[in-house]
DNA sequence: CGTCTATTTGAATGTACTCAAAAGCGGTGG
DNA sequence: CCACCGCTTTTGAGTACATTCAAATAGACG
């Protein structure tokens, strides 16, 4: 299978697709390769792509004043990445992305985006329905950080995400959870001691 | 001006509508009038209706097991208000929503929606819009959930909305930001003798 | 094998919570 | 209009949660 028509099938999963559709979508995307390392989106340079992932890890990331790195979102293979505010304003992004293992991704600018949600009103009602999702999603994450103390943070994490918890640096998911890669090991070993 | 049209203007902030776009809008929605603690949403029962606020003054928050209340969102005029996963996936909701003073609001229901979505594209790209909006926000408040401490939170907080501070009963400020409000207090306390 | 980075461990400190009680404030009824 | 009731906010003390700093250990990679 081409890689691209990954793409389709995943929009497909959403929303039905006539043979033009896919024609269109397919047309407006280019490929993109990463090694490891390699960012995807840089803090202070406008984010002119909007990602989808084919296959590999990244990581989004803030960094404050200190120096400090605060991660906002693993993506895997089927999810996509940007910074929406830099992308959809045309300002400057605020975080980072960057692969964590080679990553092939699919791009699309804000120019043929909008001209894609014009031509294929299926595309824009995919989109309507991620970012819905998405915010599904990030709802119960604010809900987790505001009730939940770091362990069950944790529990919870590695509940929800199996497989990130594997491949994953340790440091990066204190940085997802909001606490100190120290505390976490703290965590990991009452919970170790505990069973 | 008639309360329904205060959507409108809402929508073409955004979109540009026809006048048969206005109308198909208009007849979607349905006026409610909610009292001061009447609950628009509540756990465990589905949340058939997307809320647009007229006038008023909402807040959604969860309830866990101990009886701990969670703030999620504070409403006011222009927003909008539902649980978007118990709406689109129509299941039972997992917060609630009360009005914190008299509140009106326009109500749709999901078949209606949905027909709006396929009758008028411009309010499916309205909502595209709305919730890619939203989405960009919660990103904002789940880095400062991870990054921020309690005092950091609060000082975000007034400064973002000042309206809110005014008249929002501090305990439920305190619990949206994930704080208790004697811990709260404590924060006003050396806030108010550091000056 | 050596170097660089990630993780663990320990101790001291700061941040935030719980519990209990007092003070403040708003609404209601007499 | 005042007195009372219920709820919110404040205060204080003790404890738990989480961070910082420093150093040791373990892993990854050339």
């Amino acid at each position: 299978m081409e890689s691209i028509d990954q793409l389709i099938k995943h929009i497909t999963k959403y929303v039905e697709l006539s043979k033009e559709d896919k024609e269109k979508i397919k047309s407006s995307f280019t490929p993109r390769t990463l090694r490891k390392r390699e960012l995807l989106i840089q803090q202070g340079v406008a984010c002119v792509h909007e990602n989808y992932i084919v296959q590999g890890t990244l990581r989004a990331f803030y960094v404050d004043d200190k120096g400090d790195e605060h991660t906002l979102q693993f993506a895997v293979d089927d999810w996509w990445m940007s910074d929406l505010e830099s992308f959809f304003y045309q300002t400057a992004a605020n975080i980072y992305a960057e692969a964590l293992e080679p990553t092939q991704v699919f791009q699309i600018n804000k120019p043929d985006l909008d001209k894609l949600y014009h031509e294929v009103p299926m595309f824009e009602r995919f989109f309507r329905i991620l970012h819905q999702r998405a915010y599904i999603a990030q709802n119960k994450r604010i809900l987790n950080a505001i009730r939940m103390n770091g362990m069950e943070r944790y529990l919870q994490f590695i509940e929800n995400y199996p497989a990130f918890h594997q491949k994953i640096p340790q440091k990066y998911i204190a940085s997802y959870l909001g606490i100190t890669p120290v505390f976490l090991s703290q965590i990991r070993k009452s919970l170790a001691t505990k069973n």
